[in-house]
DNA sequence: GGGATATATTCCATATTCAGGATATAATAA
DNA sequence: TTATTATATCCTGAATATGGAATATATCCC
């Protein structure tokens, strides 16, 4: 029950939906997301452990880079099935659309220049 | 996105889930539902209410009865998708296991008997 | 080692959720 | 109409979730 319930809960928040539907498109590191969401970091930094308890992502380290990913699912078949659902649920929601339409345009480089 | 979070928050409470699980046996009224759960009448109203608006149950009125059932999924595709899961999920957590095998000497009759 | 930087964690204020008592509503019975 | 009863709604306090500033951690480069 409490593994069901933890990916419930981390698929009850709009931003977390939106890092989800996201890294369906890419991988992505923190500051890429962050920028994406238009949140403070802090904020982006929590969801994604709050996704990555559920079993929803999961990431790899690339020197100071951390790369979230969507999640095999092997950890939580409540997961598994959810994160093949998304795969197709909210492709045509407005939101969605607007911010992976965005996506190409966001890149780490281009991060790092901006915020000199 | 709205319509999926609600599902999503619906499905966050283990009472929600719990109610969920036993209308897969039978159609049960408030009162059933409230002595099965163990809590207020109040409480129980409100969630009823809550997956009643994700689409996740419906009623029908009985004169004095209000009778809840499993919904048919029409009104949300992620309802009907969850729904559809949770008939096989869950069946061997202990909670869901303890709570469904009492569920045959729960009876509308017997409550109002006890409740004198 | 020391400085720079991407990410994680802590702390605090605010918002939301949950629970139950009290009360209101709706349907039945006398 | 009046009383009764099953359910819904309102109100309040406790618990939990959210967001961001400040701080800590980890890794790279010199």
């Amino acid at each position: 029950m409490k593994e069901f319930i933890k990916v419930m809960k981390a698929l009850s928040d709009p931003a977390r939906v939106r890092i989800l539907k996201m890294l369906q498109y890419k991988t992505m590191c923190v500051c890429e997301i962050q920028t994406a969401l238009d949140k403070a970091q802090s904020t982006t930094s929590k969801h994604l452990k709050i996704l990555e308890d559920a079993g929803l992502i999961s990431y790899q380290k690339d020197g100071l880079w951390v790369n979230y990913q969507i999640s095999d699912g092997g950890q939580s078949p409540y997961a598994a099935s959810l994160i093949g659902n998304l795969r197709h649920w909210l492709n045509d929601d407005l939101e969605i659309k607007k911010i992976t339409a965005r996506l190409p345009g966001i890149d780490r480089k281009e991060i790092l220049k901006r915020s000199i």
